[in-house]
RNA sequence: GCGCCUGUAGCUCAACGGAUAGAGCGUUGGCCUCCGGAGCCAAAGGCUAUGGGUUCGAAUCCCGUCAGGCGCGCCA
């Protein structure tokens, strides 16, 4: 048989199969053939072909030698093959066609032999430490579907780091100094004439500034002297002058809370609160000051209209962005080099740090803060950090990304990353569905923007429930004599699978142009589909009373299956060996969607195949016994996929 | 005006420069004596906006045209 051979060669702890594979078939094969031809290590790359007929590996070598030395493709391709032949120990065999396409047919049964004996390895653990920024909602209302895209981005971005083994730090920055709260603040104070106490009645308060902050928006456009006070309610807030100051502090600390427990519904959690507040009485932005203006990266303005104001030359637009301001403020974009500077351990300055909040499973939520504080695990000193921002700041980001380079940080300027997404907006038809209002000319856009101070969003929440409204009917009609209490949960893990699938799916240059008929469609491409497969699955295994075969039994030999029934076999595993590379492609292409596509296809795959050949029916234990492990191969390596999506296999469904 | 992005089935979206451009929804027809129908099978539906170019090979890369979106503030 020689898979006992196969297995000796390959047995590397903590790597891939398909990975290992690749690189050990590459080596061979540059080994066998770099006397004959000039070929780069860049020049041979795998692809799986899209159909099994043309192999299981596929390179395209031929061609781009060819190219090099003039000669035909197809000829070459025979050539190569032709000496690769009986070389590697893995290959079946190996064919040319497509015109110069080397076609690779993997020994199958060692295949999948050290693939079930390898399934339950996880990938080592790296040195490299990655900051995740993401969610960084501004805490004056509530969450609402643009911010969901971006926590759900964020958290499976951060999640397929650790999944590859990074250490991974998630932040979320907090704005409680902009204008945007003292808007809200005004509301309170001014226009609804509310106490501190009164606004500590408030339950909810983010759903209830909500509706404020969209009314107040209303009055500063058509009352000029609303529009003054509120800037009057900003420069006390900076100036902590009170009753404003604490309203702001009340407030932004409420909303925030609201705001992690709408994440959480989600399981979206997180590690650090960075507040910019605390960003300011630090002083981060002096120190990083000192070193632009050393460098003459950061200059006074030529420009008689910006007089005073120092400023940041960007040159891929050849536009000069102002840092400081003419009265000694500082912008958002230097707080943000400041901060940025700080998460890759930059600045010769640390904030302090309290414990802020603690999720029932334990895990701790710190917060910056300004006066000494505990000692707590070392946060910042990344060695990359993914800022996940829609698309509209790309220019304050590559900007950043800039400096850090100019400030003489070649490394953390190449490992700073803007994970840029399009925005998420709605269609015409949706905002009249919410009876909010649509502007003539928008009438027939294919789709408009969500914005906070029009009020024109669905809240978080909201959707949420909405969704969780909806599982409840499904269970109901399909489960009878489910009770509440064992109905909630499944609920809830239904609609968080279909929440978080659907805003990974698209690839993230896509407006999502939103719409309830597809956010809540439980059906074909969503997360509840995948979890149905799952669930059915479970089912299968637990009356097969499976308890023991996991570590005791191997698959077997496929070759006792029908032609048929084989080649889907080895599609099935095949293509479950391809996880973790997807996910470092996924990672590498930030494209996380691609993931989405690749549960989902192997989903589709193991539907087709269980709806063909029964498991518990079958008669031939040899049978029943390969077609039991695959189940247990698939389950093994979907949950992993599951569990970085962010989806719950419920008990039933 | 300058910069970035997009145009693929009726609709919403996929497709490392690769082999016959794929899914879901919708439409039409079939499958519960079943391992759970949130499922499965099948059909119809495409000059990949458009005109050139590069390449053995282009939805994908380059140039032009047309159409749309976003950004360019002493806001954040």
């Amino acid at each position: 048989m020689g898979g006992g051979r196969f297995l000796e060669q390959h047995l590397a702890p903590g790597k891939c199969l398909m990975k290992f594979l690749q690189e050990k078939i590459k080596k061979r094969i540059l080994a066998l053939l770099k006397n004959d031809y000039e070929i780069a290590d860049t020049d041979l790359v795998f692809s799986l072909p899209a159909e099994r007929k043309f192999g299981d590996l596929s390179t395209n070598l031929a061609f781009i030698l060819a190219k090099k030395t003039k000669n035909k493709p197809f000829l070459l391709a025979k050539a190569m093959a032709e000496k690769l032949h009986n070389q590697l120990p893995e290959i079946e065999s190996i064919q040319v066609a497509g015109g110069g396409f080397v076609n690779f047919y993997l020994r199958r049964e060692p295949f999948l032999l050290y693939q079930w004996q390898t399934r339950d390895r996880t990938l080592p653990s790296r040195s490299e430490k990655v900051i995740v920024e993401h969610t960084s909602i501004n805490p004056n209302k509530a969450a609402h579907i643009g911010h969901l895209r971006n926590s759900c981005l964020g958290d499976i971005l951060a999640r397929c780091c650790r999944f590859l083994g990074y250490e991974v730090e998630v932040q979320n920055y907090i704005d409680d100094t902009g204008i945007q709260i003292a808007d809200v603040v005004w509301g309170l104070l001014y226009y609804q004439k509310k106490n501190l106490a009164a606004i500590k009645k408030i339950s909810g308060l983010a759903a209830y500034l909500w509706d404020l902050y969209a009314e107040v928006n209303q009055a500063f456009a058509v009352n000029e002297k609303f529009a003054a006070e509120r800037r009057d309610v900003h420069k006390k807030i900076e100036e902590k002058s009170n009753p404003e100051y604490q309203a702001c502090r009340y407030i932004a600390e409420q909303v925030l809370l609201d705001h992690i427990r709408t994440m959480a519904r989600l399981d979206i959690q997180y590690d650090l609160l960075a507040r910019e507040s605390d960003v300011i009485a630090m002083d981060f932005f002096k120190a990083a000051a000192d070193e632009l203006t050393a460098r003459q990266v950061m200059v006074p303005s030529q420009d008689p209209e910006k007089k005073g104001c120092l400023v940041i030359h960007y040159e891929r637009e050849n536009i000069e962005k102002i840092i400081v301001r003419s009265n000694g403020t500082i912008t958002y974009v230097g707080k943000d080099i400041a901060y940025n500077l700080w998460k890759f351990g930059l600045l010769p300055r640390d904030f302090s740090y309290r414990l802020f909040f603690t999720y029932p499973d334990s895990h701790d939520i710190h917060m910056t803060a300004a006066d000494p504080g505990s000692t707590v695990p070392p946060f910042g000193r990344a060695d990359k950090v993914y800022n996940v921002i829609d698309v509209r700041q790309s220019y304050l980001q590559s900007l950043i990304a800039q400096v850090l380079q100019q400030l003489g940080h070649p490394g953390p300027s190449r490992n700073f990353i803007h994970f840029s997404y399009e925005m998420v907006a709605m269609t015409p038809a949706c905002v009249r569905e919410m009876g909010l209002p649509l502007a003539v000319e928008e009438e027939n856009k294919s789709y408009v923007e969500v914005s906070g101070r029009k009020g024109r969003a669905v809240k978080a929440d909201d959707l949420i429930d909405q969704l969780i409204a909806k599982s409840g009917h499904e269970l109901e009609s399909r489960n009878s004599g489910l009770s509440a209490a064992e109905a909630e949960p499944i609920a809830r893990a239904i609609a968080v699978a279909a929440l978080r699938y659907f805003m990974v799916k698209f690839n993230l240059n896509t407006v999502i142009a939103f719409d309830f008929k597809e956010a809540l469609n439980f059906e074909g491409d969503s997360g509840p589909y995948l979890q149905y497969t799952m669930v059915r699955l479970n089912s299968i295994l637990k009356k097969a009373g499976t308890v023991g075969l996991e570590t005791e039994k191997e698959p077997g030999s496929p070759s006792l299956l029908d032609d048929k029934e084989k080649e889907l076999y080895w599609e099935m595993i095949l293509n479950l060996s391809l996880l973790e590379i997807q996910v470092e492609y996924a990672l590498a292409n930030h494209e996380l969607s691609s993931l989405a596509t690749y549960t989902y296809s192997l989903c589709q795959k193991f539907n087709h195949y269980y709806h063909q050949f029964p498991v518990l029916a079958e008669k031939n234990p040899a049978i029943k016994n390969l077609r039991l492990t695959l189940i247990l191969l698939f389950k093994n390596k979907v949950k992993k996929l599951f569990k970085i999506i962010g989806i719950i296999i419920p008990e039933r469904m």
